[in-house]
DNA sequence: CCGGAATAGTTGAATCTTCATCCATGTTGA
DNA sequence: TCAACATGGATGAAGATTCAACTATTCCGG
């Protein structure tokens, strides 16, 4: 298990070197001084709800897209390549869209290219770029899956909430997402 | 990838065999007969910023856990066990606790073993039944991390809430959490 | 009490993700 | 202009997850 490569593996947190601190020894320091914050009820509950939500409904959309032979990964490819002008997007930018890494759409696109969903382009202007372009194959999967999909979606997660509680939602993660993306 | 291992493989959703019909396809049908329900701008902002700040989210929790050699899912399994009697669970309803399968629980206990973490009892009330239980490395472990991990939720997620948005958030999952799980 | 079905858990292979490294191209500044 | 460096992406091995068996035990109807 990951115990195995930890980057900080037999110092357990405390510096050995020197008087050399990095930031992060100073975050673990600032911790360990104080006594923990931890979660009112109301807080846990919260943070439960979104992670138990989260875990199901990734699942059950899987499930559901499973008949048609995507997974949600590939789905949200699909949409993405869908959504741009030609069908196609730099292989960054649809990483920075779907939020993984580079590698990991790599590999991903290699995938679905012996699928026959997206194909690949090399990029003229810049020669160490890559295109992902949807396939008629891909267009017709995402165009024929999509309804499906928003159905599920709809059924399991929006039509149970109120457009106040939608509106409440979005507010809510916002700033989360804008912290978050201001780390990356 | 999934297109291969399609369930459906070869016959696009459409019934081939005589006048059968499984309550799947009963689905399909009824969402092709139907002009789809689109999301409206308001919906898919609510719906996308809950995708976004999950992975974001995840993947900086994961983050921080690394710190400590631990994943998000090795942390919860130590938080379940912790906060069990004994320090010990069923691995079925380990696996429920977590919302993972059976097989995934076995395998990341297997990791979790070699790493000293947590070890296995047999049942002797039901002999195919097995524990898991926290060992004194285990225990050390989440004592230690926790705190950390606290920290790294509040500073990415809670305290960028208000309360009242806090309430909101778990009045809102909770019905999609009954729903989901009344599938499964 | 027996035989079949259900339950608890494990296993190995296949798939998917992560990590480290590498190659090719582009950019910069001396 | 050219040597460093940065960027875009691919790759292979290692780690994690899923899928489809499979074993061992328990439960249940007759």
């Amino acid at each position: 298990m990951s115990q195995e490569r930890s980057r900080h593996g037999g110092r357990n947190g405390q510096s050995v070197a020197a008087s050399s601190t990095t930031s992060e020894e100073r975050v673990i320091a600032a911790v360990n001084d104080e006594e923990p914050r931890w979660l009112s009820t109301m807080e846990q509950r919260a943070w439960r709800a979104h992670l138990t939500a989260h875990k199901l409904l990734e699942h059950r959309l899987d499930r559901d897209l499973q008949t048609f032979g995507l997974s949600v990964n590939d789905y949200e490819i699909l949409v993405n390549l869908s959504e741009s002008a030609e069908h196609r997007m730099r292989m960054s930018d649809l990483a920075d869209a779907t939020i993984q890494s580079r590698s990991r759409l790599s590999h991903q696109i290699s995938r679905m290219e012996a699928a026959g969903l997206v194909a690949r382009e090399t990029c003229v202007d810049d020669r160490r770029g890559t295109f992902a372009v949807l396939t008629e194959h891909g267009w017709a999967t995402i165009q024929q899956v999509a309804p499906h999909h928003v159905a599920s979606v709809r059924q399991h997660f929006i039509d149970l909430l109120t457009d106040d509680q939608l509106r409440e939602l979005e507010a809510a993660y916002s700033p989360v997402v804008t912290h978050l993306k201001s780390l990356r």
